[in-house]
DNA sequence: CTAAAGTACTTGGCTATACATAGTACTTTC
DNA sequence: GAAAGTACTATGTATAGCCAAGTACTTTAG
């Protein structure tokens, strides 16, 4: 139990979120999010992001389409479905939620209920 | 892939740090936590945090004393150990940096960088 | 005094996400 | 046409939280 192992617990389900909301801004490629999540300075790794987009792209909340590059292999550029927008909406609710619930806790002054 | 199944990967590792928080404001015993958590909508059952307080023990962040009850069986009162102070408070940082790098994400404006 | 109900804590099996690591496929360059 | 670079894929591991059943002690009822 160290700090490292909760960072990355803490980050589980938070990522997903992240990239809809990435995705929601504009049709983008991998490595664009990749440089958009490092700039923020949540980061993520290759094995961890490509998964994710495949989840998503199942679940139909994302769909994508191959763009020649012209420099290396194609790449497939991503964008939300209809049902992808409503599941971000919905997520977005929990999450804020979620941060709601928890400063309620942490900023909750030392009182003996 | 449904929002209550994320809803489940979103609590991962913040769990952990409401209940540290929770601990750190004075010695309480497992039914106080899940009255708290309840109260701020932070749902989690009997299952997800005896267990979660046994993996705190295990680590040496919290330490507890049998306490005799009037009405029923004997409680485990928890408190934060000098280690879970400190745990705590880079737990503290590493949620503080999660909620801004997501909302560098969520509230970036539409551009194509 | 025994049986039922209530409270507190425990345990084992399941699922899903993120990570590490290695591998495939295509393109450009020398 | 071999090497380097870019984009995507696949497999195995660890861990948190959930479900559900179970143990143990105490009080209350008959």
């Amino acid at each position: 139990m160290n700090l490292e192992n909760t960072q990355v617990q803490m980050r589980k389900g938070i990522l997903e979120y992240c990239i809809l909301h990435i995705i929601a801004r504009g049709e983008v490629y991998a490595s664009d999010m990749l440089g958009e999540l490092t700039a923020a300075k949540m980061i993520v790794v290759e094995g961890t992001l490509y998964p994710l987009l495949t989840r998503l792209k199942n679940a139909g909340l994302v769909e994508y389409k191959w763009v020649e590059s012209k420099s290396g292999p194609p790449r497939k550029y991503y964008k939300l479905t209809e049902i992808g927008t409503n599941f971000l909406s919905g997520l977005t609710d929990t999450w804020d939620d979620l941060i709601h619930s928890t400063e309620m806790i942490t900023n909750h002054t030392k009182t003996n209920v």
